[in-house]
DNA sequence: TTTAAATAGTTTAACATTGAAGTACTATTG
DNA sequence: CAATAGTACTTCAATGTTAAACTATTTAAA
């Protein structure tokens, strides 16, 4: 395992750090999607559900920055989210914000899939210790930083960048 | 930090690793592609010419297993690459096999790119110590498993599941 | 050998993503 | 109050992604 990269110690280092982690976050969405696929969600929809379910209402610009997403796409994934009847938009009195919230159908599916996907997540988890989920979480958090600082909400599914084109 | 979900002291120890992980994971690939969008070169294509550039020519079949993509998805970043001339592709003596390679294009603008990605990637990884990354890298791993086991070049870009649809 | 099964790529439909440009509304300020 | 600046969302173009259906080619079987 690792790189088969010949260079410096530390840079044979930070090449394995990397793939591992980036490899350790693909392989466990992946593995966790089959519960959302069952509803027809996406890990976006999903993500935005979550944040509705525990945040209340939002704008979209909060429901943005909850997930690390540009405006356009909270547009999309609000869009499809809302033609399957699972959340409502509505005008604020600033006219310029659209609150958006979940129907009852949308709190009724994501009651239901939260735990489901809570208790897979569990059990991906289990892999490691007590102790081995802090130290991973704390080295996480290390390298992660230089970010607002937020995170503190579900958004256990959504969380991804991409890179868009130039 | 962490979740503000209130449940077993399991759920919310799996449910802040989770999120950790996937933060960090974003966080590091965002601050990361800077150094690749200036040559216009997405995460994907980046990692599909780090591929080529360490193990030379292969199909793309291989290079979807080394990236952890589908074959439709290689189909269109091998014809992005090709389209700007940095890749080649060659039918082989079984005909349904396509060899793909670098041009000469290609191989100079990787070797040009690959420093300054080794650099950014060193220059992140920095903010933990040689023993931490060690360390974040063998939880990873473990989190990552029941993976075909592969993990051994490069492709320290691309490595994003998503959720198609359904 | 004709047929059936397997393998490699391509195409398509749907959704995700970004960044940039555009629209609507609010706040500032001269 | 009118011009300007700022904020929130939408639209657009380009790329990424997947799963499923399809094409071409090779291999295995009858």
């Amino acid at each position: 395992m690792g790189t088969r990269y010949r260079g410096t110690r530390e840079e044979v280092n930070a090449l394995n750090t990397f793939i591992k982690l980036m490899r350790a976050a693909d392989s466990l969405t992946s593995r966790l999607s089959p519960v959302l696929s069952s509803t027809r969600l996406t890990m976006s929809q999903f993500g935005a559900l979550e944040v509705l379910f525990h945040l209340g209402p939002v704008c979209q610009g909060e429901l943005g920055r909850k997930l690390l997403r540009s405006g356009g796409n909270i547009t999309m994934v609000v869009d499809n989210l809302e033609r399957r009847g699972l959340v409502r938009r509505e005008r604020g009195e600033d006219r310029r914000f659209i609150t958006v919230q979940l129907t009852r159908e949308g709190r009724k599916l994501i009651q239901k899939i939260f735990p489901k996907h809570l208790a897979a997540l569990i059990g991906e988890m289990r892999i490691l210790t007590e102790s081995e989920q802090k130290t991973l979480g704390r080295l996480c958090k290390k390298l992660g930083k230089g970010l607002d600082g937020e995170v503190q909400t579900g958004q256990t599914g959504a969380a991804h960048p991409k890179g868009g084109k130039k």
